[in-house]
DNA sequence: AGCATTATGCTAAATTTTTAGCACCTGAGG
DNA sequence: CCTCAGGTGCTAAAAATTTAGCATAATGCT
């Protein structure tokens, strides 16, 4: 297994695979609208373009500009993402990673939502063990 | 709120953070040991120094050595990741993210764990509504 | 069809990141 | 006390990132 290409990522381009993988995916202008200390337009789109001959993004035609989507679908990419924060920040526990989830969401996250998560982890408890 | 200081490293000081923020502190040669593709020796201090400068980390002294260590302690910054994770993969969904750290644990994570988690939930839903 | 608007392709330059090297300091052992 | 090993401070250069600008193509409207 490679290295996680966000890992590899500059700081540009990892804002802008932020970007995408947060809309799922934009034109340049959808892009540079959602980015911190936004560049010019010109800057955006070589980024674009860059990014997308390292094999990250890919675009395609929509009327007269480019959509780009990311490559490595969100779920992927995710994963990905959520090991890489497991072994930086929460020495692998998933339990403090919950808790810690629960507490950044606080009053954000609803009862149903509560209950539902209860029913993942008894399925969870069902299938793994 | 300002936004997120990850966001705003380049790929080398993020690199470092999250070798420092993953071991808690470092000497010189412990960061470099854990740096993906480790440049030299030089390099990674004048790295080192350059994040003291901007305030992301402060070293003390261990008899002829310093030790690097965080200034924002790993407990907030893993809450910033966190949100930011948050919005970026998970559209703000504690559940779905709860989801995904459950399967990327997979075997790793006990019954034992299991329990803890539920209770956790079970604590949430007492406290917040 | 002609025109204004809004894209993209490309190149080159500015800026930032990243690196190595040299000079000096500090601690431990003989 | 001298010397060796291994640390740090600093500077400057190499490499990579990041940016803007000009030329050209496509689109939609009148």
């Amino acid at each position: 297994m490679a290295r996680e290409p966000h890992t590899n990522l500059s700081r540009r381009e990892r804002q802008i695979m932020d970007v995408i993988y947060a809309s799922g995916s934009g034109t340049v202008q959808d892009v540079m609208d959602q980015l911190p200390d936004p560049p010019g337009y010109s800057a955006v789109r070589a980024m674009l373009r860059l990014l997308e001959e390292k094999g990250h993004v890919q675009h395609r035609r929509d009327g007269p500009r480019y959509v780009y989507e990311p490559i490595v679908p969100r779920e992927k990419a995710r994963e990905s993402a959520m090991r890489q924060m497991l072994r930086t920040f929460f020495d692998g526990s998933a339990e403090e990673a919950v808790a810690t989830l629960l507490d950044v969401s606080g009053s954000e996250i609803s009862r149903e939502e509560l209950d539902r998560l209860a029913k993942l982890i008894e399925q969870t408890r069902k299938e793994g063990r």
